[in-house]
DNA sequence: ATCAGCATGTAAGGCGTTACATGATTCA
DNA sequence: TGAATCATGTAACGCCTTACATGCTGAT
């Protein structure tokens, strides 16, 4: 009921840094933080809205066209850039300072592990192979980052991101070590 | 769009293992999941009432009362337990030998760690610590649940619950050992 | 020429939360 | 007597996903 749509402080966030499309803030949303964080178009374009209802961003003027004597228009699909005001910047402020916070973790691979009493082992140990897959995956992709930005640790900017990789590197390399043990014990037990 | 209630298959997995009243669900989900997934009532119930018309949970008769001549009802809030059907049973191995799975995490936290740039130094070692704090509480109960449920790991049943607390305490003793470092490093750059 | 990626948006509908309504029983 | 816990359910509403609609641009 209480106004809580975390992605306006995602969008919030991204434009504090720089003036961005909706598109844009889908790929930095893709590809910097969909480890711990996701968002779709259906939510981001609708969020823009209300938010620039709300003056929390702005659309940004897109430059004139020197050579255009006509409507500016005309042009399907033009880039629109947001800008965050100074209203949307005390929004985030307060967001970032309210201790309230909500960690919601939805693990299906837990409850097919969890429920696993119900099929034959073979079939939890597939579901904990697929999962381990996975985050190998998403580690190794992790540890690039992870290297590349220990380098410009002391661009004051970068250890934000620098810290939140590294949280995603360790709870991967905490899910590994689990796949590692799950096996041992599902497989003793046979 | 694609029916994907979750929530059907906790139900379904829970009642596997006996007949309970929607009050019992939510109960074992808090008691026994609840860092892995959450659930209301106002998901159980309608959950619960939408299976039964599909035949996937039956409610149980509940026991005549001896002592009783007139109508059985007359009594308010009266206990209902719900079983697991054939139908329902199938239900539940289908969706476990199913290898399609989301884990869906999202860290408030990490948000807020990653947007740090906006705020103080002081205000993102608070979060930290928030977050800090609530781990060393949860990970000491997991802890408890562990040591309890190693003892008992050669009776089967107990295994896959031994199992997702144990991934709990791996995940949890990665976000104390990040807590410690991010902190560290953000002490460095001040 | 066609496909992928860029780009913005809407529509339908599922899922879930919070708050509310109701009432019994147990315990201090 | 009053609070906490047991117990079932509904109502309102918010958030998000998926799919769809539309069309440009650049590379193969």
């Amino acid at each position: 009921m209480a106004k809580d749509r975390k992605i306006d402080m995602v969008i919030l966030g991204l434009l504090s840094h720089e003036n961005l499309t909706g598109y844009d803030i889908k790929k930095r949303i893709d590809n910097g933080i969909s480890f711990f964080w996701k968002g779709s178009f259906g939510s981001i374009y609708p969020a823009l809205a209300a938010m620039e209802a709300d003056g929390l961003v702005a659309k940004e003027q897109p430059l004139q066209k020197e050579n255009s004597d006509e409507t500016p228009a005309q042009s399907g699909r033009e880039k629109i850039y947001y800008s965050i005001t100074e209203a949307g910047k005390k929004s985030l402020v307060a967001w970032l300072e309210d201790s309230k916070v909500t960690n919601d973790l939805k693990y299906e691979t837990l409850l097919k592990l969890f429920f696993g009493g119900a099929v034959d082992e073979s079939v939890t140990l597939k579901t904990i192979d697929d999962f381990e897959k996975d985050v190998r995956t998403s580690l190794e992709i992790l540890k690039l980052y992870k290297a590349r930005l220990s380098k410009v640790l002391n661009e004051r900017e970068h250890v934000y991101y620098y810290l939140t990789v590294s949280f995603g590197v360790e709870t991967y390399e905490a899910y590994l070590k689990w796949c590692a043990e799950a096996r041992k014990i599902l497989s003793r037990n046979k």
